[in-house]
RNA sequence: GCCAGCAUGGCGGAAUGGCAGACGCGGCGGUCUCAAAAACCGUUGAGCGCAAGCUCGUGUGGGUUCGACUCCCACUGCUGGCACCA
């Protein structure tokens, strides 16, 4: 509301557009002419030194597109300008990741249909986007809504199927009851809930479509040291494959198979008093004995509802049963009492554990609350509670004295698997990607269901399956799309047999759309592959991918695993899709994330009519580090559109007179400032650099060189892309500034001939002299103890010692 | 609980072993104006002082160093990620 007022009152108070900078006409001019010389569309098939810039494409939103998107496409493009002026073909296309249940979510609330909202939602982003002035190649932008995109996601789909990475199965997933779909892992918040509408995700077994992810996690996880990306990115896909190394135990049990548990501390195995499986464990009940099966039987069914509910046991719940059975321990052959718990989960490692108390705090909790036996194998005091630290074994036989957890844990584990009960096992977090929604808005998955051939693949030459427009397409909730409501789509021929068949209802995950975007850029106008291999050896991988971090695991791990699958399937040559990534830091206002529920949001529209884009563009990337984001503020766009009229007034009082040598020193200082700091993303002090430089040139009387205007247009270009192209010209430059070579700074020019030297008496800085670049340090000793300012702040005292760093400081410490 | 990152004027931030606060916002004073806005000029970390200047000051406490915003240890707070992961 604050912000609101204050804009009204700006917007009618202010006088008229200052006559030097008339950003509005100057923006719609450039663009105008930038779209009909086709300036920002290189030749795909020729450019010299292509360079893919890639950003991350927009989710249409209806309410238009916010100052976030603004932040993170005004950093790319201004990266990618400048590249461009290093001499490289630079190749920036754009495009909308229009599916989703985001999409269907809101049309269902506006009681519309996504097909004509998205459709106005992506006029609307394609609008604003233009404002921008970004040096977008508009002839080659994607919509994963439309046909001929979505016929490669289905291609792609079919073809992982057929080289074995997409599989079926009745599995527990991962359901919002409000969206009344399936979820992947990765779509459940930390606290349980719904990443899309917040609802608390419950459990449901459902036949669902999986991608094989896990093959690749070894490569998903070990590429990543190789890569140049951002470190924080890097550490989230390291946290979410989540490897694990440790081993697998088996106990054998009378009369009954072994059971097998992972471990990653086998040091502590003499510690071992009681086994533990999950509830839902497939040999629950099957090792329940006899009379307490009924009993044991009622608790799984217990548990499984709790868990179906949604409900969270809070952690350190002890809940669990005894099934009355034992294992044996493998090195001592002591009984284990065999337990069904919650706290162990099916869904990791073996589902069952072997319960450390004396060394592991849910195993100690446990056996307290359930009366079990503590034996602690591992020295060292850590008070009441179990002992999870470092320390030397004891109670373990022959094992006595070795330090654990290492080397123990090795050597137990050889002396376990040498009795044939054990191996080493690696363990990961990491599952497969679940892609089955029981949604409307998304891509079928085009497969077919035969009575007689069970699931086979759509044939490629009948792709795409399209989405048919159906008037209903509320979700069912009963497991089954929307689209089982329409028989002409429901009802096919299968292509093996011919005999009458269902097609799968289901739609695919937006992360399907958004996992191969990058491929179809250069190949917008290929109709006969999802990419064409020529334009895809010449373009790809990407150079370099600018985006945020909230798509770390989602996003850029599946795009990272289609590349890999389509290398092995050989249909890439390289494994990596992003050569480069940088994150990119976050926009908040007051101290806060943008929400509509905090009525925080900045609509660009405005700040762009009233102060340009090219202002807009250079206060955002002036907030702060690009890396981390800044905290937005209504009046601060004030600054860079002073120094913008500030730099067109410099520009009236340029003349045909030869630069002074005061002048051409802090220009090149300029440039090497803002050459320094441009490819680093540092536009922040790039920016300050800019402004200092004309500051300098204001204050300096009389007439301006062109030259060092021209320089600042130059600067300025990757910036402020139309002002820089507007002052370009009228110094008479040829158009356009966009492809000029970028200045190069003279290092002589840069060369200081005199330094300031800080004179300090015990660190404390008391006096400056100013000297010639390279003086001895025998003569800066003598300069500072012939100082009569230091002499004030000996107090008497002796200086002991003197230390001097040349060209900098000479710091007299005082003897005592 | 675990793993990252961050903490500097009224505000956004700069400086990553050598003059803390670049650049910008905001504030204050002035010029112009009948007046206001814009623009321009000056000033702006705190305290003391008529002044020259002095003292203090980068979340807290310790340490290393001739010298620490910067490096090390411990803590506090905030942000993000993960979380009965065996």
């Amino acid at each position: 509301m604050g912000a609101l007022r204050w804009h009204r009152r700006q917007y009618h108070e202010l006088p008229p557009m200052p006559p030097e900078y008339d950003h509005q006409a100057i923006e719609a001019k450039w663009q105008r002419r930038w779209e009909e010389t086709g300036l920002n569309r290189p030749e795909l098939g020729a450019a010299p030194r292509p360079y893919f810039n890639l950003m991350m494409f927009p989710y249409p939103s209806a309410e238009g597109l916010h100052v976030g998107n603004m932040y993170a496409f005004t950093g790319a493009d201004t990266h990618g300008r400048f590249q461009r002026m290093q001499g490289l073909d630079v190749f920036e296309p754009i495009g909308f990741d229009a599916f989703g249940i985001h999409s269907e979510n809101f049309a269902l609330q506006v009681n519309r249909h996504p097909t004509e909202l998205v459709a106005a939602n992506i006029r609307n982003f394609r609008r604003q986007l233009h404002r921008l002035g970004a040096q977008f190649d508009w002839s080659r932008t994607v919509e994963t809504t439309d046909p001929d995109y979505y016929r490669w996601t289905q291609w792609l789909f079919v073809t992982l199927w057929k080289g074995g990475l997409a599989y079926r199965a009745r599995r527990n997933v991962k359901w919002c009851p409000r969206d009344l779909t399936v979820l992947a892992d990765e779509q459940v918040m930390a606290d349980g809930t719904c990443e899309r509408c917040g609802a608390a995700v419950v459990e449901r077994e459902l036949e669902q479509w999986f991608l094989r992810t896990s093959n690749y996690t070894e490569r998903l996880l070990g590429n990543l040291d190789h890569l140049d990306w951002s470190e924080s990115t890097k550490l989230l896909q390291r946290h979410w494959i989540g490897r694990s190394e440790g081993a697998l135990l088996d106990f054998p049990i009378d009369g009954a198979a072994p059971l097998r548990v992972f471990t990653t501390r086998a040091d502590t195995v003499f510690g071992a008093t009681f086994m533990v499986v999950a509830p839902d464990h497939s040999r629950t009940l099957e090792l329940a004995s006899g009379d307490r099966r009924a009993e044991v039987a009622k608790f799984v069914a217990e548990a499984a509802r709790r868990r179906i509910a949604g409900i969270r046991e809070s952690e350190g719940s002890t809940s669990g049963i005894a099934l009355g059975r034992n294992a044996r321990h493998p090195l001592t052959g002591d009984e284990l009492p065999i337990y069904a718990a919650e706290y162990v989960l099916s869904g990791y490692g073996e589902g069952a554990i072997m319960a450390v108390p004396a060394h592991d705090s849910r195993d100690h909790a446990f056996a307290l609350a359930h009366g079990l036996k503590v034996v602690p194998v591992v020295s060292g005091d850590s008070g009441p509670g179990p002992h999870m630290g470092r320390g030397t074994l004891i109670n373990s036989r022959d094992f006595d004295g070795l330090a654990a957890p290492d080397p123990a844990r090795e050597l137990i584990v050889a002396a376990i698997s040498e009795r044939g009960l054990g191996h080493p096992k690696v363990t990961y977090r990491l599952r497969d990607w679940g892609i089955s929604r029981q949604r409307y808005w998304g891509p079928p998955i085009p497969a077919i269901h035969c009575p007689v051939d069970g699931a086979v693949p759509v044939p490629e030459d009948q792709l795409p399956v399209l989405l048919p427009y159906i008037e209903d397409f509320r979700p069912l909730g009963t497991g089954e799309s929307p689209l089982s409501r329409d028989p002409g789509f429901l009802h096919t021929t299968c292509p093996v047999c011919g005999g009458p068949a269902l097609r799968e209802t289901d739609v695919s995950d937006t992360f399907l759309d958004s996992s191969w975007y990058h491929l179809r850029y250069p190949s917008t106008d290929c109709q006969d592959a999802a990419f064409d291999p020529t334009l895809t050896r010449k373009w790809l991988p990407v150079a370099t991918y600018i985006g945020g971090n909230e798509h770390a695991v989602l996003h850029l791990l599946y795009s990272r695993f289609v590349a890999m699958a389509l290398h092995d399937l050989g249909y890439l040559e390289f494994e990596e899709p992003f050569t480069r990534f940088r994150a990119h830091g976050m926009i908040i206002k007051d101290g806060a994330k943008m929400s509509k529920s905090r009525g925080n949001v900045v609509v660009p529209d405005e700040y762009l009519d009233r102060f340009g884009a090219d202002a807009f563009r250079l206060y955002l990337m002036a907030m702060g580090p690009f890396s981390e984001g800044g905290d937005f503020r209504d009046t601060g766009i004030n600054g860079p559109y002073r120094f913008l009229v500030q730099v067109f007034r410099l520009a009236e009082r340029v003349g045909e007179v030869a630069e002074p040598a005061e002048l051409a020193v802090v220009r090149h200082r300029c440039i090497q400032k803002v050459s320094e700091d441009s490819p680093q993303l540092k536009y922040n002090t790039a920016i300050a650099e800019l402004m200092k430089y004309a500051k300098r040139l204001r204050d300096h009387g009389g007439t301006i060189p062109k030259v060092s205007l021209e320089t600042l247009a130059l600067l300025l270009s990757p910036y402020c892309p139309h002002a820089a192209e507007e002052l370009w010209e009228r110094l008479g430059g040829t158009y356009s500034v966009h492809q000029q070579p970028w200045p190069q700074a003279d290092p002589e020019l840069l060369r200081e001939d005199e330094v300031v030297v800080v004179v300090s008496v015990d660190g404390k800085k008391r006096d400056q002299v100013t000297v010639p670049r390279g003086t001895a340090s025998e003569e800066l000793e003598r300069l500072a103890l012939s100082s009569a300012r230091v002499a004030n702040f000996l107090h008497g005292r002796q200086v002991g010692r003197v230390v001097v760093v040349p060209d900098k400081q000479v710091n007299l410490v005082l003897g005592r």
